[in-house]
DNA sequence: TCGCAGGTGAGGC
DNA sequence: GCCTCACCTGCG
């Protein structure tokens, strides 16, 4: 049977709608594995909120569909203009990694605004995903301009010296976290952009020079925003994990080279989001 | 009521 | 250097 069009509550059809084949890609892993925070889930869309617009996108098995975005935007935003191969050839080597990439196929590392990854990573210090995505959530409504897109109404997520005073960063929910957003708030746009083209040690050294940015969240700052491979964030979830795998605790900075001496930060992804479910999953079975 | 959470910086040793 | 602790807030 043909599918029928559907109108859907934005009033725009999938027939029309922009769509492309895909392959090697989960949306869902994708989105929610803790890389990324502006999102809302409303039936199978998800609507990705950003500093100039909102736009929508949605998997049905091989097929992307999304709308108010260029296919070329949505493929770098998403992670799928990387050679997914040749990086899972690699990573694979490993036997951990292995059985994660086939347990959660399709996970990409995204890469998305520096300036959003790194208020929500400020955001992320001693905090979890859902009080994260309320905080930020909370940024947008209080000094994000508002838009209607199909018939929903959103919040833009400020852009760089849009955020308040860090005491209004505080009733926004942000608490010891205010203070350091505050001040990279008030950095100029220059800042991101002279770290694109900076080695991986200059780019951490310039960002853990920053109130309130350790290694963990520079890392996540060059992983997801500037895919830099050699960025392997290390928080509780990693360490649980590399002592489970790898009997290792410490010295982390000799380990993570010599067993992933290319993508580094792709390994992660999948040793975080993997051992994080799989933990979650054998403790609620123990219940 | 209290301890704790996907981190960090300050202060003590 | 390495260790401990407070820091906002919401949740169990």
């Amino acid at each position: 049977m043909k599918e029928r069009t559907i109108t859907l509550s934005s009033g725009l059809r999938t027939d029309n709608m922009s769509n492309c084949a895909i392959k090697n890609f989960s949306l869902q892993h994708t989105l929610e594995s803790g890389q990324f925070f502006l999102y809302e889930k409303v039936d199978d869309w998800y609507y990705i909120i950003t500093t100039k617009k909102v736009f929508k996108v949605k998997q049905n098995k091989h097929r992307l569909y999304y709308d108010n975005i260029s296919r070329k935007e949505l493929f770098r935003f998403l992670g799928l203009s990387v050679p997914y191969d040749e990086i899972l050839g690699e990573i694979g080597k490993d036997k951990a990694i292995k059985k994660y990439m086939l347990q959660f196929h399709g996970l990409r590392v995204m890469q998305y605004d520096p300036w959003i990854c790194t208020i929500s990573f400020l955001c992320s210090s001693a905090s979890n995903i859902p009080k994260i995505r309320r905080t930020l959530f909370s940024f947008a409504r209080r000094f994000g301009k508002k838009v209607v897109y199909g018939s929903k109404a959103f919040f833009l997520f400020p852009s760089h010296g849009e955020l308040g005073t860090e005491k209004e960063l505080r009733a926004c929910g942000a608490g010891f976290r205010a203070k350091a957003i505050a001040q990279i708030n008030a950095h100029p746009l220059s800042f991101f952009h002279a770290l694109a083209s900076l080695p991986y040690p200059a780019a951490k050294q310039i960002l853990t020079n920053q109130y309130g940015i350790g290694e963990k969240i520079a890392d996540c700052i060059l992983l997801f925003a500037y895919n830099r491979w050699q960025a392997f964030p290390i928080d509780v979830w990693i360490e649980r994990a590399l002592l489970h795998h790898y009997n290792v605790k410490d010295n982390f900075s000799d380990f993570v080279p010599k067993q992933f001496p290319q993508y580094a930060g792709y390994a992660q992804q999948f040793l975080y989001h993997g051992f994080r479910l799989t933990q979650q999953k054998s403790s609620r079975n123990l219940l």
